[in-house]
DNA sequence: GTGTATATCTCGGGG
DNA sequence: CCCCGAGGTATACAC
């Protein structure tokens, strides 16, 4: 990884076109040959960035980074303040817990704690559109899709919605169903979804996890 | 800005939990105390991060960072390699062109290139789950919405089809129709489009910003 | 503050 | 390669 600190400005021509006037800023140059330009403010984001691949040609004090889709981004500097390179080897990557993902996992071996009596049929169930979380029968017998969110918004009932139009197109399947399940539903994503007859259950992720007997933990 | 290169772990605990295992990595903390960890590839995402305002404490190797709302992030280091300070001032952020709102100015402007005859009532007009970007009606008085996107996707044809719900509770507006106008529109949005009766147009920037009479170039 | 939409979103997975 | 969905999304803006 090589830092440097610089004055400079730099413009971006690509998805859109972008303009950083002068300013002093760090340009973060990686072992993959990313670059990015970091202002002193905003942990995030930088002001402007190339993904890699790239092709990174120095010319005195100009840097014109290219990549393959025809992106283009240039570092004019003005004046070098620090110019330093390390060697710090690959990285093992990040370990998470509470995402999406476990959720679903927990949910699939616990269909019950949904709703009483729903077994599972199949996790991620493919339409066409893309695949439904959790595809359940009910007590009685009816085809259930279960969309899970951590947050319940709009979007995810907007999800659930299309998902069950393609899935009736089915005639086997032609009178399921649909739960959003999720730790917590704002209030707009309950509106919705009564509105489309989809009912709303919120999960107790930590009792969820409090089922598993072997306690996964991961760290 | 302070950059540390450190062969450490790191631990966040907030809205989820996750861990870094020992490694080399840049530790970046800004002038505002919001704090970044990147890896040596990647341009965008730091592998951990906490936003600003902060608060850091550093002891010996361990450095603790907590924010307000409750979210906590533990550095512990077993090797410094590298630790410096810069001094970068403000900056003046980025001047961007070709952004939707440029696209929904100039279409605001120009509405006729959307359709021949269509003359614009109201930009961003509101509704109670927010608002449209542009209200007008056509050659034949019938009220539309417009949809303006950079790209069209399933999910602006999702939106303008609740606004549309929305804006035909109004008896006044009852018959409104839907238009998804955007640079390009994928084969997947103009589908569900269709299976609404929602238009689609394409909109050709470079030619629209050509008929603005001042050519008001950013940079 | 909540709610909504945008983003050069990034990133990863599946076909 | 495209498509789709998740994200500690971040960020801006309106109410």
């Amino acid at each position: 990884m090589r830092l440097v600190i610089a004055r400079c400005t730099v413009d971006y021509s690509g998805r859109l076109d972008a303009h950083l006037p002068e300013a002093t800023r760090l340009i973060m140059v990686k072992a993959d040959g990313c670059v990015a330009i970091h202002a002193d403010g905003g942990a995030y984001k930088p002001l402007n960035w190339m993904n890699a691949p790239n092709r990174l040609i120095e010319q005195d004090n100009v840097w014109e980074v290219t990549n393959p889709g025809g992106e283009r981004l240039v570092i004019t500097m003005t004046e070098l303040l620090h110019d330093s390179a390390h060697e710090l080897g690959s990285d093992p990557g990040l370990v998470k817990d509470g995402v999406e993902k476990h959720l679903q996992e927990l949910l699939a071996d616990h269909p019950e704690t949904i709703e009483e009596g729903l077994v599972l049929v199949r996790r991620e169930h493919a339409t066409d559109i893309g695949p439904v979380d959790l595809l359940c029968r009910d007590a009685s017998g009816q085809a259930v899709a279960v969309e899970i969110k951590r947050k319940g918004e709009i979007d995810g009932v907007e999800q659930l919605t299309r998902y069950l139009d393609r899935i009736r197109q089915d005639p086997s399947l032609k009178d399921v169903r649909g739960i959003l399940a999720a730790q917590a539903i704002k209030p707009q994503a309950r509106a919705l979804a009564a509105a489309r007859d989809i009912d709303c259950v919120t999960i107790d992720y930590d009792a969820l996890r409090g089922l598993e007997p072997t306690e996964p933990r991961l760290f």
